[in-house]
DNA sequence: CGTCAGATATTGACAGTGACAATATTTAGC
DNA sequence: GCTAAATATTGTCACTGTCAATATCTGACG
């Protein structure tokens, strides 16, 4: 008895490579990436352990679309950050500051995977895109003076990078955890943001 | 004919422990950090595949292992870098990015692999000794200023937090091969190091 | 010297993984 | 409707980490 079920899941799943994806980022928020495997992922979506090949053709594959996948959403997290922000260069940055920032401490096995180049195929289109227009976001959100008028180049380029290796590094290093001894001498409401604030206020762009 | 060849190793290798590091920071550089696994380290060192359990017990053993020997470096690097440079607080800033950012281009493997936390066992004594060292040496790399006055905790936290994540966010940046199109835009000499001077030159820490 | 416990290394096994090939099922273009 | 392409399954293989059982060596203690 109960020999078949009548309500049978179809052969083709209909959407896999999101539902993959889907399930993918629940592995590695909640597990880390070492649990994300094609295998782990398959199963998640209830599907067999050669599916994903379809769509991914390998895990190298697969992380990247997950990287690509966050870069977009990192992208639009920056540029929302800025909307809000007003034309003081110094209110600027911090609001690139915190939107960087939070995304990393919001998606920290994405934020993790998206700079592990090694993992990733940079090649593949929708992490090149997705990698292009994330950067297109930041350099708009350093790109802060008056429209029009830019300063040289090369001074603008270096600052970019500086703001832009600050706020990279405080990100790495406190998911890595090794802040939390900066943080606990802080005074009054111990946490990453104001420790944040603090860094932005000690360091200076040079013509500000 | 050539029944037992008389020239056998001996039964125990005599140092293992060092010699599987070697082999397991070689394949690291050579191959990255997929390839090292514990079998190919054994392989690399000529011992069966399970001799490595006896000196690290697991995997995550020889990571930490490996990363302890990395930080140890890495502090003594600091250390060195510090030691040539003046008593100018610029001076020394540069000295220690210098310091820092050499380190992680000299030896990319082993410097991604000493902040990669997921896959490290922080409480290892090799590994949190070496930290705690190297973390000596990097505040003192930043408490420049004339000995016996020092500046408010915690501006000096915030400081000392900004220079960090500064250069090492230009380290990570760097090896990820993010800031190839930074370095594009200099004019010259289109190194690395005169991008890291750019980016200091265009940072002002508060009370310089 | 001798012996014996502990350290060190080997062999063998097992489950999990990525990858590939062969096959089955469904979809879509014509 | 028919057929080619897309999608999914099953089976297999080599490789890995880990463990258990065993072999060999070393050193401490008589």
């Amino acid at each position: 008895m109960n020999h078949d079920v009548p309500i049978r899941r179809p052969y083709h799943h209909g959407d896999l490579k999101a539902a993959l994806l889907a399930e993918a980022e629940t592995i590695l928020e909640n597990e880390g990436v070492q649990a994300l495997t094609l295998r782990a992922a398959a199963r998640a979506a209830g599907v067999s352990h050669a599916a994903p090949k379809n769509h991914f053709g390998d895990l190298t594959g697969l992380l990247s679309e997950l990287a690509a996948l966050g870069f977009v959403r990192f992208g639009a997290a920056l540029a929302a950050a800025m909307a809000e922000a007003g034309d003081d260069p110094r209110q600027r940055n911090k609001a690139m500051g915190r939107g960087y920032v939070g995304f990393a401490t919001a998606h920290p096995g994405l934020f993790a995977l998206m700079f592990r180049g090694e993992v990733l195929d940079q090649d593949r289109p929708a992490l090149r895109d997705a990698v292009l227009a994330a950067r297109e976001a930041l350099i708009a959100a350093v790109r802060a003076r008056a429209p029009g008028i830019s300063p040289p180049p090369l001074q603008m380029a270096a600052q970019a990078t500086a703001l832009w290796s600050l706020v990279h590094g405080f990100a790495m290093l406190l998911l890595e955890g090794r802040l939390n001894g900066m943080i606990r001498s802080l005074p009054g409401d111990e946490t990453a943001d104001s420790l944040l604030d603090a860094v932005l206020a000690a360091i200076r762009v040079v013509d500000d």
